[in-house]
DNA sequence: CGATACGTTGACGGAAATCAACCCCGGTGG
DNA sequence: CCACCGGGGTTGATTTCCGTCAACGTATCG
Protein backbone atom coordinates (compact mmCIF):
# COMPACT_ATOMS: atom_id res chain seq x y z
CA UNK A 1 0.00 0.00 0.00
CA UNK A 2 1.96 3.30 -1.50
CA UNK A 3 1.06 6.16 1.04
CA UNK A 4 -1.33 8.38 0.98
CA UNK A 5 -0.43 11.32 -1.66
CA UNK A 6 -2.26 14.51 -1.20
CA UNK A 7 -0.81 17.56 0.93
CA UNK A 8 -3.06 17.91 3.86
CA UNK A 9 -2.13 14.26 4.97
CA UNK A 10 1.70 15.26 4.94
CA UNK A 11 1.57 18.39 6.32
CA UNK A 12 -1.13 17.45 9.39
CA UNK A 13 0.87 14.71 10.13
CA UNK A 14 4.09 16.93 10.23
CA UNK A 15 2.59 19.79 12.30
CA UNK A 16 0.74 17.10 14.62
CA UNK A 17 4.33 16.22 16.11
CA UNK A 18 4.26 19.61 17.36
CA UNK A 19 1.11 20.44 18.06
CA UNK A 20 -2.84 18.87 18.23
CA UNK A 21 -4.70 20.29 15.17
CA UNK A 22 -8.23 21.59 15.37
CA UNK A 23 -10.87 20.06 13.10
CA UNK A 24 -11.52 23.95 11.74
CA UNK A 25 -7.50 23.91 11.00
CA UNK A 26 -7.54 20.67 9.29
CA UNK A 27 -10.37 21.40 7.14
CA UNK A 28 -8.50 24.98 6.18
CA UNK A 29 -5.22 23.03 5.23
CA UNK A 30 -7.26 20.31 3.81
CA UNK A 31 -8.86 23.53 1.78
CA UNK A 32 -5.83 25.14 0.63
CA UNK A 33 -5.63 26.13 -3.30
CA UNK A 34 -2.32 24.08 -4.36
CA UNK A 35 -0.77 22.44 -7.18
CA UNK A 36 0.00 19.05 -7.44
CA UNK A 37 3.23 17.90 -9.33
CA UNK A 38 5.34 15.18 -9.96
CA UNK A 39 9.54 15.83 -10.01
CA UNK A 40 11.80 13.24 -11.27
CA UNK A 41 14.87 12.53 -9.58
CA UNK A 42 17.44 15.01 -9.50
CA UNK A 43 15.33 17.88 -11.41
CA UNK A 44 15.10 21.36 -10.10
CA UNK A 45 12.17 22.44 -8.63
CA UNK A 46 13.60 26.06 -8.14
CA UNK A 47 16.69 27.75 -8.85
CA UNK A 48 19.19 30.15 -6.82
CA UNK A 49 18.22 34.04 -7.52
CA UNK A 50 14.63 32.86 -8.74
CA UNK A 51 11.68 35.00 -6.90
CA UNK A 52 9.24 32.17 -6.16
CA UNK A 53 5.29 33.31 -5.71
CA UNK A 54 4.59 30.40 -3.78
CA UNK A 55 6.30 27.61 -1.47
CA UNK A 56 6.78 24.16 -1.83
CA UNK A 57 5.36 21.55 -0.16
CA UNK A 58 6.99 18.04 -0.25
CA UNK A 59 4.36 15.32 0.12
CA UNK A 60 6.00 12.15 -0.92
CA UNK A 61 10.02 11.32 -1.75
CA UNK A 62 13.32 13.74 -0.48
CA UNK A 63 14.33 16.67 -1.81
CA UNK A 64 17.27 18.41 -0.98
CA UNK A 65 18.57 22.45 -0.88
CA UNK A 66 22.28 23.24 -2.23
CA UNK A 67 24.53 25.71 -3.65
CA UNK A 68 26.87 24.81 -6.53
CA UNK A 69 30.22 26.78 -6.77
CA UNK A 70 31.69 28.35 -9.71
CA UNK A 71 34.30 25.53 -9.98
CA UNK A 72 31.37 23.20 -10.28
CA UNK A 73 31.33 21.85 -6.73
CA UNK A 74 28.13 21.36 -4.84
CA UNK A 75 27.19 22.02 -0.96
CA UNK A 76 24.29 20.26 0.51
CA UNK A 77 22.62 22.75 2.70
CA UNK A 78 19.25 20.20 3.97
CA UNK A 79 17.85 17.17 3.43
CA UNK A 80 13.90 17.23 3.22
CA UNK A 81 11.17 14.51 3.95
CA UNK A 82 7.57 14.34 3.66
CA UNK A 83 5.57 17.44 5.23
CA UNK A 84 8.70 19.75 5.23
CA UNK A 85 8.60 23.24 3.09
CA UNK A 86 12.16 23.60 2.21
CA UNK A 87 11.24 27.12 0.70
CA UNK A 88 9.04 28.26 3.58
CA UNK A 89 11.23 31.59 4.06
CA UNK A 90 10.13 32.58 0.65
CA UNK A 91 7.60 34.15 2.73
CA UNK A 92 9.75 36.71 3.45
CA UNK A 93 12.74 36.62 1.64
CA UNK A 94 12.31 38.04 -2.06
CA UNK A 95 14.79 36.11 -3.80
CA UNK A 96 15.73 32.08 -3.44
CA UNK A 97 19.53 32.02 -2.50
CA UNK A 98 19.55 28.53 -3.19
CA UNK A 99 18.57 25.73 -5.50
CA UNK A 100 15.73 22.99 -4.66
CA UNK A 101 16.58 19.89 -6.09
CA UNK A 102 14.35 16.49 -6.02
CA UNK A 103 16.85 13.61 -4.23
CA UNK A 104 14.28 11.21 -5.38
CA UNK A 105 10.65 10.67 -8.18
CA UNK A 106 9.39 13.32 -5.97
CA UNK A 107 5.23 14.39 -5.27
CA UNK A 108 4.98 18.54 -4.53
CA UNK A 109 2.06 20.25 -3.80
CA UNK A 110 2.80 24.44 -4.59
CA UNK A 111 0.51 26.83 -2.56
CA UNK A 112 0.54 30.20 -3.43
CA UNK A 113 2.11 32.36 -0.68
CA UNK A 114 -0.70 34.48 -0.25
CA UNK A 115 -2.77 31.58 0.64
CA UNK A 116 0.06 30.70 3.15
CA UNK A 117 -0.51 34.11 4.70
CA UNK A 118 -3.53 34.04 4.74
CA UNK A 119 -3.73 30.74 6.55
CA UNK A 120 -1.30 31.81 9.25
CA UNK A 121 -4.30 35.25 10.01
CA UNK A 122 -6.95 33.40 10.49
CA UNK A 123 -4.75 30.45 12.68
CA UNK A 124 -2.27 32.16 14.62
CA UNK A 125 -1.31 28.73 15.82
CA UNK A 126 0.08 27.92 12.65
CA UNK A 127 1.22 31.20 11.84
CA UNK A 128 3.69 30.02 14.90
CA UNK A 129 4.27 26.53 13.94
CA UNK A 130 5.71 28.21 10.33
CA UNK A 131 7.94 30.47 12.50
CA UNK A 132 8.75 28.04 14.83
CA UNK A 133 9.45 25.78 11.97
CA UNK A 134 11.73 28.24 10.23
CA UNK A 135 14.07 28.80 13.31
CA UNK A 136 14.37 25.01 13.84
CA UNK A 137 15.21 25.17 9.93
CA UNK A 138 18.20 27.82 11.03
CA UNK A 139 19.11 25.31 14.00
CA UNK A 140 19.91 22.56 12.55
CA UNK A 141 22.05 24.96 10.03
CA UNK A 142 24.37 26.10 12.94
CA UNK A 143 24.93 22.35 13.63
CA UNK A 144 25.55 21.63 10.28
CA UNK A 145 27.90 24.13 10.65
CA UNK A 146 29.59 21.95 13.51
CA UNK A 147 29.42 19.20 11.62
CA UNK A 148 31.44 20.27 8.43
CA UNK A 149 33.62 22.62 9.95
CA UNK A 150 34.97 21.03 13.24
CA UNK A 151 34.53 17.09 13.09
CA UNK A 152 36.15 14.41 11.07
CA UNK A 153 34.94 12.44 7.86
CA UNK A 154 33.89 9.35 10.29
CA UNK A 155 31.95 11.95 13.13
CA UNK A 156 30.34 13.53 10.04
CA UNK A 157 28.87 10.96 8.72
CA UNK A 158 27.63 8.69 11.90
CA UNK A 159 26.16 12.69 12.80
CA UNK A 160 23.92 12.95 10.03
CA UNK A 161 22.92 9.44 9.79
CA UNK A 162 21.67 10.06 13.13
CA UNK A 163 19.73 13.10 12.66
CA UNK A 164 17.94 11.93 9.74
CA UNK A 165 16.89 8.92 11.90
CA UNK A 166 15.43 11.24 13.91
CA UNK A 167 13.86 13.37 12.28
CA UNK A 168 12.41 10.30 10.20
CA UNK A 169 11.54 9.11 13.39
CA UNK A 170 9.75 12.44 14.93
CA UNK A 171 7.10 12.19 11.36
CA UNK A 172 6.54 8.35 12.02
CA UNK A 173 8.04 7.63 8.95
CA UNK A 174 10.75 4.92 10.27
CA UNK A 175 11.26 3.02 13.63
CA UNK A 176 14.25 2.53 15.31
CA UNK A 177 15.97 0.15 13.25
CA UNK A 178 16.26 3.04 9.95
CA UNK A 179 15.25 4.40 7.56
CA UNK A 180 15.05 4.32 3.83
CA UNK A 181 18.36 4.94 2.28
CA UNK A 182 17.44 7.74 -0.06
CA UNK A 183 21.01 8.78 -0.49
CA UNK A 184 23.54 8.56 -2.86
CA UNK A 185 26.86 8.16 -1.24
CA UNK A 186 27.64 11.41 -3.42
CA UNK A 187 24.77 13.07 -1.86
CA UNK A 188 26.12 12.44 1.22
CA UNK A 189 29.31 13.96 0.44
CA UNK A 190 28.39 16.78 -0.94
CA UNK A 191 26.08 17.42 2.46
CA UNK A 192 29.14 16.76 4.67
CA UNK A 193 32.20 18.35 2.42
CA UNK A 194 33.48 14.96 1.84
CA UNK A 195 34.62 13.41 -1.54
CA UNK A 196 32.18 10.91 -2.56
CA UNK A 197 35.47 8.65 -2.48
CA UNK A 198 36.21 8.91 1.50
CA UNK A 199 31.99 8.80 1.80
CA UNK A 200 32.37 5.18 0.75
CA UNK A 201 35.55 4.79 3.04
CA UNK A 202 33.93 6.07 6.02
CA UNK A 203 30.78 3.55 5.42
CA UNK A 204 33.04 0.62 5.35
CA UNK A 205 34.24 1.51 8.54
CA UNK A 206 31.24 2.08 10.01
CA UNK A 207 29.82 -0.93 8.56
CA UNK A 208 33.22 -2.95 9.80
CA UNK A 209 32.42 -1.41 13.50
CA UNK A 210 29.17 -2.99 13.67
CA UNK A 211 27.17 0.14 13.87
CA UNK A 212 25.12 0.28 10.57
CA UNK A 213 24.61 -1.77 7.58
CA UNK A 214 23.09 -1.13 4.22
CA UNK A 215 20.59 -3.39 1.81
CA UNK A 216 16.92 -3.79 0.35
CA UNK A 217 17.13 0.11 -0.25
CA UNK A 218 17.12 0.70 3.61
CA UNK A 219 19.93 2.04 6.30
CA UNK A 220 19.83 0.14 9.00
CA UNK A 221 21.52 1.34 12.74
CA UNK A 222 22.50 -2.08 14.29
CA UNK A 223 23.83 0.34 17.19
CA UNK A 224 22.44 3.71 17.98
CA UNK A 225 23.93 4.21 20.97
CA UNK A 226 27.25 3.55 19.47
CA UNK A 227 26.06 5.52 16.47
CA UNK A 228 25.34 8.60 18.20
CA UNK A 229 28.57 8.36 20.28
CA UNK A 230 30.73 8.13 16.91
CA UNK A 231 29.22 11.12 15.85
CA UNK A 232 28.60 13.03 19.61
CA UNK A 233 24.99 13.27 18.53
CA UNK A 234 22.73 15.07 20.60
CA UNK A 235 19.02 15.35 19.65
CA UNK A 236 18.54 19.07 21.28
CA UNK A 237 19.05 20.95 18.27
CA UNK A 238 16.01 19.49 16.37
CA UNK A 239 13.91 20.90 19.44
CA UNK A 240 11.42 18.21 18.70
CA UNK A 241 9.80 18.28 22.01
CA UNK A 242 8.57 21.70 23.28
CA UNK B 1 33.28 61.14 20.70
CA UNK B 2 33.02 57.46 21.46
CA UNK B 3 29.36 56.11 19.83
CA UNK B 4 26.04 56.34 21.92
CA UNK B 5 25.35 53.46 24.53
CA UNK B 6 21.95 53.19 24.47
CA UNK B 7 19.64 50.08 23.19
CA UNK B 8 17.12 52.56 20.84
CA UNK B 9 19.65 53.88 19.14
CA UNK B 10 21.62 50.86 18.34
CA UNK B 11 18.46 48.73 16.86
CA UNK B 12 16.59 51.84 15.51
CA UNK B 13 19.94 52.01 13.22
CA UNK B 14 19.79 48.67 12.08
CA UNK B 15 15.93 48.52 11.65
CA UNK B 16 15.88 51.53 9.55
CA UNK B 17 18.44 50.08 7.27
CA UNK B 18 15.27 47.71 6.40
CA UNK B 19 12.49 49.95 6.69
CA UNK B 20 11.34 53.71 7.86
CA UNK B 21 10.25 53.68 11.25
CA UNK B 22 7.16 56.33 12.37
CA UNK B 23 7.47 58.16 15.53
CA UNK B 24 5.54 55.94 17.69
CA UNK B 25 7.23 52.59 16.77
CA UNK B 26 10.64 54.70 17.74
CA UNK B 27 8.85 55.91 21.00
CA UNK B 28 8.01 52.16 21.49
CA UNK B 29 11.05 50.78 20.89
CA UNK B 30 13.04 53.51 23.50
CA UNK B 31 10.43 52.44 26.30
CA UNK B 32 11.38 48.81 26.10
CA UNK B 33 12.01 47.57 29.83
CA UNK B 34 15.53 46.95 28.84
CA UNK B 35 18.55 45.80 31.46
CA UNK B 36 21.55 46.88 30.39
CA UNK B 37 24.71 45.35 31.28
CA UNK B 38 28.56 45.30 30.92
CA UNK B 39 30.82 42.34 29.66
CA UNK B 40 34.16 41.63 29.23
CA UNK B 41 36.35 40.18 26.52
CA UNK B 42 35.67 36.47 26.42
CA UNK B 43 32.88 36.42 28.59
CA UNK B 44 29.86 34.18 27.85
CA UNK B 45 26.70 36.07 27.79
CA UNK B 46 24.46 32.59 27.72
CA UNK B 47 25.18 28.72 27.29
CA UNK B 48 23.79 26.06 25.31
CA UNK B 49 21.00 24.62 27.28
CA UNK B 50 20.38 27.74 28.85
CA UNK B 51 16.28 28.42 28.96
CA UNK B 52 16.16 32.22 28.77
CA UNK B 53 13.50 34.41 29.57
CA UNK B 54 14.96 37.24 27.84
CA UNK B 55 16.74 38.57 24.44
CA UNK B 56 20.07 40.20 24.24
CA UNK B 57 20.37 43.40 22.19
CA UNK B 58 23.99 43.89 21.16
CA UNK B 59 24.40 48.21 21.96
CA UNK B 60 28.48 48.20 21.55
CA UNK B 61 31.15 45.77 20.97
CA UNK B 62 31.08 42.16 19.19
CA UNK B 63 29.57 38.98 20.18
CA UNK B 64 30.03 35.57 18.61
CA UNK B 65 27.44 32.28 18.81
CA UNK B 66 29.29 29.11 18.99
CA UNK B 67 29.54 25.39 19.69
CA UNK B 68 32.19 23.24 21.80
CA UNK B 69 32.55 20.06 21.21
CA UNK B 70 33.71 16.90 23.25
CA UNK B 71 36.98 17.43 22.58
CA UNK B 72 36.95 21.13 23.23
CA UNK B 73 37.15 22.12 19.39
CA UNK B 74 35.15 25.38 18.92
CA UNK B 75 33.22 26.40 16.15
CA UNK B 76 31.71 29.84 15.54
CA UNK B 77 28.45 30.10 13.95
CA UNK B 78 28.15 33.44 13.90
CA UNK B 79 29.07 37.10 14.61
CA UNK B 80 27.78 39.85 15.63
CA UNK B 81 27.79 43.48 15.23
CA UNK B 82 25.60 46.42 17.32
CA UNK B 83 22.36 46.21 16.72
CA UNK B 84 21.96 42.32 16.20
CA UNK B 85 19.66 40.60 18.67
CA UNK B 86 21.87 36.94 18.50
CA UNK B 87 19.29 34.96 20.64
CA UNK B 88 16.30 36.55 19.01
CA UNK B 89 15.44 32.71 18.18
CA UNK B 90 14.82 31.92 21.70
CA UNK B 91 11.51 33.44 21.78
CA UNK B 92 10.17 30.89 20.31
CA UNK B 93 12.73 27.80 20.96
CA UNK B 94 12.63 26.87 24.44
CA UNK B 95 16.19 25.94 24.75
CA UNK B 96 19.35 27.23 23.83
CA UNK B 97 21.21 25.39 21.59
CA UNK B 98 24.61 27.45 21.43
CA UNK B 99 26.75 29.84 23.63
CA UNK B 100 26.54 33.57 23.05
CA UNK B 101 30.38 34.94 24.12
CA UNK B 102 31.39 38.15 23.70
CA UNK B 103 34.54 38.76 21.24
CA UNK B 104 35.20 42.13 22.91
CA UNK B 105 34.48 44.34 25.88
CA UNK B 106 30.66 44.59 25.28
CA UNK B 107 27.76 46.47 25.92
CA UNK B 108 24.74 44.32 26.03
CA UNK B 109 20.50 45.53 26.56
CA UNK B 110 18.50 42.36 28.16
CA UNK B 111 14.79 42.32 26.68
CA UNK B 112 12.12 40.53 28.43
CA UNK B 113 10.92 37.89 25.90
CA UNK B 114 6.98 39.31 26.96
CA UNK B 115 8.17 42.81 25.88
CA UNK B 116 9.35 41.84 22.13
CA UNK B 117 6.06 39.86 22.01
CA UNK B 118 3.88 43.17 23.00
CA UNK B 119 5.96 45.19 20.70
CA UNK B 120 5.44 42.82 17.94
CA UNK B 121 2.03 42.75 18.69
CA UNK B 122 1.43 46.52 18.84
CA UNK B 123 3.80 47.05 15.88
CA UNK B 124 3.23 44.39 13.36
CA UNK B 125 6.13 45.65 10.85
CA UNK B 126 8.17 45.25 14.10
CA UNK B 127 6.94 41.55 14.52
CA UNK B 128 7.77 41.17 10.24
CA UNK B 129 10.98 42.64 10.76
CA UNK B 130 12.02 40.31 13.49
CA UNK B 131 10.64 37.31 11.68
CA UNK B 132 12.37 38.61 9.00
CA UNK B 133 15.51 39.30 10.90
CA UNK B 134 15.64 35.36 11.54
CA UNK B 135 15.32 34.17 8.02
CA UNK B 136 18.08 36.42 7.20
CA UNK B 137 20.11 35.07 9.76
CA UNK B 138 19.35 31.53 8.23
CA UNK B 139 20.07 32.38 5.15
CA UNK B 140 24.02 33.44 6.67
CA UNK B 141 24.17 30.32 7.93
CA UNK B 142 23.30 28.52 4.56
CA UNK B 143 26.36 29.97 3.04
CA UNK B 144 28.63 29.71 5.82
CA UNK B 145 27.99 25.63 5.26
CA UNK B 146 29.21 26.13 1.95
CA UNK B 147 32.15 28.31 3.06
CA UNK B 148 33.34 25.72 5.57
CA UNK B 149 32.18 22.31 3.07
CA UNK B 150 33.51 23.64 -0.04
CA UNK B 151 35.86 26.50 -0.23
CA UNK B 152 39.40 26.41 0.70
CA UNK B 153 40.95 28.34 3.21
CA UNK B 154 42.18 30.98 0.61
CA UNK B 155 38.55 31.62 0.15
CA UNK B 156 36.83 30.79 3.25
CA UNK B 157 39.31 34.03 4.41
CA UNK B 158 38.79 36.34 2.06
CA UNK B 159 34.54 35.47 2.13
CA UNK B 160 34.76 36.01 5.55
CA UNK B 161 35.84 39.43 5.29
CA UNK B 162 33.99 40.69 2.26
CA UNK B 163 30.65 39.41 4.87
CA UNK B 164 31.91 41.13 7.68
CA UNK B 165 33.02 44.21 5.71
CA UNK B 166 29.32 44.44 4.04
CA UNK B 167 27.59 43.91 7.18
CA UNK B 168 29.38 46.53 8.58
CA UNK B 169 28.69 49.20 5.62
CA UNK B 170 24.92 47.87 5.81
CA UNK B 171 24.34 49.66 9.49
CA UNK B 172 26.89 52.74 8.81
CA UNK B 173 29.77 50.91 11.20
CA UNK B 174 32.10 51.27 8.24
CA UNK B 175 32.85 52.83 4.59
CA UNK B 176 34.84 50.99 1.53
CA UNK B 177 38.30 51.43 3.35
CA UNK B 178 37.69 48.76 5.50
CA UNK B 179 36.31 47.73 9.28
CA UNK B 180 37.41 47.52 13.21
CA UNK B 181 39.36 44.66 13.46
CA UNK B 182 37.84 42.48 16.23
CA UNK B 183 38.87 39.32 15.37
CA UNK B 184 41.91 37.29 16.50
CA UNK B 185 43.29 35.25 13.78
CA UNK B 186 42.27 32.28 16.14
CA UNK B 187 38.67 32.94 16.35
CA UNK B 188 38.22 33.72 12.46
CA UNK B 189 39.92 30.03 12.50
CA UNK B 190 37.05 29.14 15.08
CA UNK B 191 34.26 30.43 12.50
CA UNK B 192 36.09 29.03 9.43
CA UNK B 193 36.67 25.67 10.65
CA UNK B 194 40.92 26.10 10.00
CA UNK B 195 43.64 26.40 13.04
CA UNK B 196 44.74 29.04 13.90
CA UNK B 197 47.78 29.00 12.52
CA UNK B 198 46.68 28.38 9.15
CA UNK B 199 44.63 31.36 9.06
CA UNK B 200 47.69 33.44 9.63
CA UNK B 201 49.23 31.83 6.71
CA UNK B 202 46.27 32.95 4.45
CA UNK B 203 46.52 36.35 5.69
CA UNK B 204 50.18 36.88 4.64
CA UNK B 205 49.02 35.51 1.40
CA UNK B 206 46.21 38.04 1.19
CA UNK B 207 48.37 40.76 2.28
CA UNK B 208 51.16 39.36 -0.76
CA UNK B 209 48.08 39.71 -2.84
CA UNK B 210 47.58 43.08 -2.18
CA UNK B 211 44.12 42.41 -1.54
CA UNK B 212 44.24 43.33 2.20
CA UNK B 213 46.59 44.66 5.30
CA UNK B 214 45.77 44.92 9.08
CA UNK B 215 47.12 47.94 11.30
CA UNK B 216 46.02 50.48 14.02
CA UNK B 217 43.07 48.06 14.85
CA UNK B 218 41.36 47.75 11.13
CA UNK B 219 41.47 45.32 8.29
CA UNK B 220 41.66 47.38 5.35
CA UNK B 221 40.42 46.33 2.31
CA UNK B 222 43.16 47.63 -0.45
CA UNK B 223 41.02 45.72 -3.64
CA UNK B 224 37.21 45.19 -3.04
CA UNK B 225 37.15 43.96 -6.24
CA UNK B 226 40.42 41.30 -5.63
CA UNK B 227 39.11 39.95 -2.46
CA UNK B 228 35.11 39.17 -3.46
CA UNK B 229 36.88 37.57 -6.35
CA UNK B 230 39.10 35.64 -4.23
CA UNK B 231 36.11 34.50 -2.17
CA UNK B 232 33.60 34.17 -4.72
CA UNK B 233 31.20 36.59 -2.77
CA UNK B 234 27.86 37.98 -3.75
CA UNK B 235 25.72 39.41 -1.03
CA UNK B 236 22.68 38.51 -2.35
CA UNK B 237 22.26 35.82 0.49
CA UNK B 238 22.84 38.58 2.95
CA UNK B 239 18.90 39.76 1.27
CA UNK B 240 20.33 43.35 2.72
CA UNK B 241 17.80 45.16 -0.54
CA UNK B 242 14.08 44.48 -0.04
C1' DC C 1 21.73 -6.41 -24.25
C1' DG C 2 24.11 -2.24 -23.90
C1' DA C 3 23.54 2.06 -21.25
C1' DT C 4 23.77 4.35 -17.13
C1' DA C 5 24.14 5.18 -12.30
C1' DC C 6 26.08 3.89 -8.16
C1' DG C 7 29.42 1.55 -5.34
C1' DT C 8 34.27 -0.09 -4.60
C1' DT C 9 39.26 -0.27 -4.85
C1' DG C 10 44.24 1.31 -5.20
C1' DA C 11 47.97 4.66 -6.02
C1' DC C 12 49.35 9.13 -5.38
C1' DG C 13 49.51 13.98 -4.08
C1' DG C 14 48.31 18.01 -1.56
C1' DA C 15 46.06 21.12 1.76
C1' DA C 16 45.88 21.90 6.26
C1' DA C 17 46.60 20.09 11.23
C1' DT C 18 49.75 19.57 14.81
C1' DC C 19 53.64 20.55 17.60
C1' DA C 20 56.92 23.53 19.20
C1' DA C 21 59.37 27.43 19.29
C1' DC C 22 59.94 32.35 19.14
C1' DC C 23 58.66 37.35 18.73
C1' DC C 24 56.31 41.50 19.88
C1' DC C 25 53.69 44.42 22.67
C1' DG C 26 50.88 46.32 26.31
C1' DG C 27 49.78 45.80 31.14
C1' DT C 28 51.00 45.10 35.81
C1' DG C 29 53.28 44.74 39.97
C1' DG C 30 57.41 44.48 42.81
C1' DC D 1 61.52 51.81 36.45
C1' DC D 2 62.15 47.62 34.84
C1' DA D 3 61.12 42.76 35.04
C1' DC D 4 57.73 39.77 34.34
C1' DC D 5 53.72 37.98 32.18
C1' DG D 6 50.16 36.74 28.92
C1' DG D 7 47.82 37.17 24.66
C1' DG D 8 48.26 37.37 20.02
C1' DG D 9 50.95 36.86 15.93
C1' DT D 10 54.70 34.35 13.24
C1' DT D 11 57.67 30.60 11.72
C1' DG D 12 59.44 25.84 10.51
C1' DA D 13 59.26 20.73 10.61
C1' DT D 14 56.47 16.94 10.37
C1' DT D 15 52.27 14.28 9.91
C1' DT D 16 47.68 13.02 8.49
C1' DC D 17 43.49 13.15 6.57
C1' DC D 18 41.25 13.46 2.63
C1' DG D 19 41.01 14.67 -2.47
C1' DT D 20 41.93 13.32 -7.06
C1' DC D 21 42.37 10.19 -10.73
C1' DA D 22 41.46 6.12 -12.81
C1' DA D 23 39.83 1.77 -13.15
C1' DC D 24 36.61 -1.86 -12.29
C1' DG D 25 32.34 -4.16 -10.37
C1' DT D 26 27.41 -4.50 -10.11
C1' DA D 27 22.56 -3.64 -10.46
C1' DT D 28 18.66 -1.67 -12.71
C1' DC D 29 16.22 -0.36 -16.77
C1' DG D 30 14.66 0.80 -21.37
Amino acid sequence: VPPRADHSHALTRKISSVLELTLDERAAIARLPVTMRTVKSNADIAREGDRPSQSCLLVRGYLCRAKVLDKGKRQIISFHIAGDIPDLQSLHLRTLDHDLTALTEAIVAFIPHQALLDLGARFPRIADYFWRETLVDASIFRDWIVNVGRRDAYMRIAHLLCEQATRHKAVGLADDSGFPLFLTQAAIGDATGLSGVHVNRVFQQLRAAGLVSTGAGRLNILDWAGLAAAGEFDAAYLHLAQ
